[in-house]
RNA sequence: GGGCGCGUAGCUCAGUGGGAGAGCGCUCGCUUCACACGCGAGAGGUCGCUGGUUCGAAACCAGCCGCGCCCACCA
């Protein structure tokens, strides 16, 4: 008898997504489960750092797979009874934020200088507090077990702290320096910006050849350009050591038409004979190739381009304050009129573009924070090599190992107010700079005012510290005790570099140990189009309308379904088989609950779980295929295969627990037999506790409903194999049935035989089951004598009604065909001396049975 | 320029040496007392092309064609 709890189950044929999430997930909350407490040892605790996600971000389709991966691996760990962390916060992201507030500002008629700085930071912690924590909200939303409670932010006060230290101590070794060095100057954001804030575009410029006159003669070396606006703060000429055209220039001056500087002819390995005329113009004020050479032969450096993109009063009184494009066209014109254009023609090649900004890189020179990362790294290498931190797939490692052998300094200071104040202090009156993290009261030189420096840290050196930052290093917690380093790292390719290489550096560095052990390079989620998913191409698809829409649990499934090492394109037919399989357990959990007989009396394990009972080999077989779909569920997703364990998951519950199970059993369930009640309520239970990490929120509330529940899903246990609940034989004996019964309803379907006709049979051989194959296909196996119209296995089949003769014929014409095709395929490879020979045994015996099996049905059919 | 990856059913993708698979879509039949977000049955593929290795190739190797991504200081 259904109690009251079950009431509702009744008339609800839906599952309700939208009523269910909400309350489900403040009741995870109230359990604690996501809040460990800070005991024991890394070993035997898990935990997991999230990317933080940016304040000023909402939550996207890579966000939701993302967080999913880890949701799944966090809930199944704290299901199997580790001590399970799941780290939560958020990113300042400097430049991004900064952006909004200062869109704000805009449209309020102000800027931020009008604000001060001050003011201007102020503004955007008022920001924060009222938006930045939107995206957290978005995460409870898809269900993410994080701990709530602990949530970091890479500006708050014990984090400042942390950066100051690190930065500090890179600074006392040596690895963190100030230099005038050329920079990639994004003049959209006026600031620096690293290496890997660029991005390369294809662009379609002119190649000008210019004339440079020689000096003293009357001949012109011509040199190539798709700058001719930089040749104002050319310093030399170079050629190819080994041009023979050159040799004899190479020592001799030229003179820079329109402004006459002489320029040396300068010999240089770097310079391709082969491109353009073989002689390129040197200017290391604004080109980072010539910036080198500059440097390697001791040249005058030249700036004419300014920080906010226009020409200086370097680049002479007929350009100056004019933008780079203005000055281009001038420069080309006062050429043309000098005749020392020689050529101009269309050039493809590829332009570095600001990332941030996407506006177009101007490599300047200026006086930037670096940090040499070559000694940083050779440790970092190291674990990776050794697969202390394991990069999965692998083919991951070697894109890992291959930058970090080459990695370059890292321009860390940024010219933005919104970030971490370099911890720095000059003295104006005597040049001294101190270093320090907390401010010191006066110069210890000369006594006089310190002045901290303008330039804030690039977002990423706080996130580089992220995993034992936000666990409260550097002091010695408890939770970095019992959680650090973290088990999991996931990301899509694009931070591998930016962010997860540098995490192993400074965990190695400064926490004395890797960041984490595993990372896994997971998915790139692409519009369904396969172009990029982005708000500003129109191509974004927003996770949580698709949550409203068909419930997280869906989602998750969905993108986990779809997801793969390789970048895939949106499906939401994916999403809609997550929301159907939840449906289908909702109805499925239906049929049970609401007819099993009362199992109160029945046995239960120490666990609480009810024993199955083994009775019939229907029985037997479920369990069976149970115990091998949590087996292979398990292995999957200790492997990172999310995309297999979810479709793992859908077959075994739609497919053998839906379609075949509960269809054999609806009998004995409807007669109130206890033996099957108590084989479905232990095979949904532990169905429900496998699903439960990636499904939270349908297989929580189902489980609510079922007898005897004590606690919750969330806090396990995570079902195990058990082996003695494997049986080969009743596998293969229902296996048989079923393939049977599936012959026989393709065989009526095929014969015209309509679908309430009870078709009369009788069995000429043995077969398994017998009475669920009669149920199932609809056929009586009484029938005794008479005329058999058909062999379909075991089953003669006698004419009855609805039988169509000239139908059946047909069928049986066509089955024979397919039977004779088989035959002569199987003979034909038997036939076949090298395969008999070579093959393995196995593989040439199975070609035997099979024809054998061919041959015995052919003669059924009468040949 | 270097590297990585992809090309399998109409669509999105699995499958990595022994008879081509899933979901969606399509066709036919079902108001079967859990579910029409359902049930049963079916059609549909020279596995990009060419050669090679092998008794046997969608899978392994080579070349070619097409597509994508990452890295890179040839102006």
């Amino acid at each position: 008898m259904p109690d009251e709890r079950l009431k509702n189950l009744e008339s609800k044929t839906r599952y309700d997504h939208g009523e269910v999430e909400q309350r489900i997930f403040d009741a995870w909350l109230e359990t604690g489960a996501f809040h460990p407490p800070a005991e024991g040892t890394p070993e035997e605790n898990f935990s997991v750092a999230i990317p933080p996600p940016n304040v000023t971000g909402a939550l996207h389709m890579g966000h939701a797979l993302n967080g999913a991966i880890q949701d799944v691996l966090v809930r199944m760990r704290r299901m199997q009874g580790r001590n399970a962390l799941w780290i939560l916060g958020t990113d300042h992201a400097g430049i991004a934020t900064q952006s909004v507030v200062e869109k704000e500002l805009r449209a309020e008629g102000i800027s931020r200088h009008d604000l001060g700085r001050e003011a201007f930071l102020e503004r955007v912690w008022e920001w924060k507090e009222r938006y930045g924590s939107r995206i957290v909200e978005q995460y409870k939303r898809l269900g993410a077990s994080c701990d709530y409670e602990r949530q970091r932010f890479t500006l708050d006060e014990g984090y400042v702290r942390a950066v100051h230290r690190v930065f500090v101590e890179l600074h006392r070794k040596g690895y963190i320096y100030r230099d005038n060095y050329i920079v990639n100057w994004d003049p959209g954001s006026r600031s620096a910006i690293s290496d890997l804030e660029v991005e390369n575009r294809e662009v379609s410029d002119t190649l000008y050849e210019i004339d440079y006159p020689l000096e003293g003669s009357d001949r012109v070396l011509t040199v190539a350009t798709v700058r001719p606006e930089t040749m104002l703060a050319d310093t030399a000429v170079a050629v190819h050591p080994d041009d023979e055209r050159y040799e004899a220039l190479v020592g001799s001056h030229c003179v820079l038409p329109l402004v006459g500087r002489r320029l040396p002819v300068i010999a240089d390995e770097h310079v391709d004979p082969e491109f353009g005329t073989g002689a390129l113009k040197i200017t290391p004020g604004h080109d980072p190739n010539d910036f080198d050479i500059g440097r390697a032969h001791g040249l005058e450096e030249i700036t004419v381009i300014g920080e906010d993109g226009r020409m200086t009063e370097a680049a002479g009184e007929a350009f100056a304050g004019m933008s780079v494009a203005e000055a281009q066209e001038a420069v080309v014109a006062a050429l043309r009129a000098e005749g020392r254009l020689r050529d101009e023609q269309p050039y493809a090649h590829s332009v570095p573009f600001s990332h941030r900004s996407g506006e177009r890189i101007e490599p300047l020179i200026s006086l930037q924070w670096f940090c040499r990362m070559d000694e940083l790294a050779k440790p970092a290498i190291a674990v990776v090599e050794r697969d202390e931190v394991r990069i999965v797939p692998d083919q991951w490692k070697r894109v890992y190992l291959d930058w970090m052998g080459k990695i370059r300094p890292w321009c860390i200071s940024r010219q933005l107010w919104w970030g971490h104040r370099l911890p720095v202090w000059y003295c104006d009156a005597c040049e001294e700079t101190y270093v320090a993290e907390q401010r010191p009261q006066r110069c210890g030189a000369c006594d006089g005012e310190l002045r901290q420096e303008e330039d804030v840290l690039d977002t990423w050196f706080s996130s580089a510290i992220w995993p034992f930052a936000t666990l409260g290093w550097p002091d010695d917690t408890a939770e970095l005790r019992a959680f650090y380093p973290t088990d999991f790292m996931t990301t899509a390719r694009e931070i591998l570099f930016l962010w997860v290489a540098r995490m192993i550096m400074t965990g190695l560095e400064f926490a004395g140990d890797v960041p984490f052990t595993d990372v896994y390079v997971h998915s790139v989620i692409q519009a369904p189009d396969g172009r990029r998913m982005s708000k500003s191409l129109g191509t974004g698809i927003d996770p949580i309308e698709t949550i409203d829409e068909h419930g997280a649990d869906a989602l998750r499934f969905g993108l986990l379904a779809m997801s793969s090492t390789q970048d895939v394109r949106y499906s939401e037919p994916k999403v809609q088989q997550g929301q159907d399989l939840a449906n289908k357990m909702w109805n499925a959990s239906r049929l049970i609950l609401l007819n099993a007989a009362d199992v109160s009396a029945l046995a239960r394990d120490e666990e609480g779980r009810l024993v199955p009972q083994l009775a019939r080999a229907e029985d037997r077989w479920i369990l069976s295929r149970l115990q091998r779909t949590i087996g292979s569920v398990s292995e999957k997703l200790d492997a990172y295969d999310f995309a297999h364990a979810a479709l793992e998951l859908y077959r075994f519950f739609w497919s053998e627990l839906c379609d075949w199970y509960l269809e054999i059993v609806k009998p004995r369930l409807y007669e109130g037999e206890e033996g099957v009640s108590a084989t479905l309520l232990y095979t949904l239970r532990e169905f429900l506790a496998l699903a439960h990490p990636l499904m939270p929120f349908v297989t929580e509330e189902i489980y609510a409903h079922l007898p005897g529940a004590e606690g919750m899903l969330v806090s396990g246990p995570f079902p195990a194999m058990h082996d003695a609940l494997v049986d080969d034989a009743a596998e293969s004996e229902i296996e048989a049935a079923i393939e049977l019964t599936r012959a026989l309803r393709r065989w009526r379907d095929l014969a015209g035989v309509p679908a309430r006709i009870v078709l009369q049979a009788r069995l000429a051989g043995a077969a398994e089951a017998h009475e669920l194959v009669e149920r199932l296909a609809r056929i009586s196996l009484d029938g005794a004598a008479g005329e058999a119209v058909a062999t379909v296995g075991p089953v003669e089949i006698l004419e009855s009604e609805g039988v169509d003769p000239a139908q059946v014929r047909e069928r049986i014409d066509e089955r024979r065909r397919t039977l004779a095709a088989e035959v002569k395929r199987a003979e034909g490879k038997l036939a076949n001396a090298g395969f008999v020979e070579r093959a393995p045994d196995e593989v040439v015996e199975a070609e035997r049975e099979k024809l054998e099996l061919y041959l015995a049905e052919l003669a059924e059919l009468g040949g």
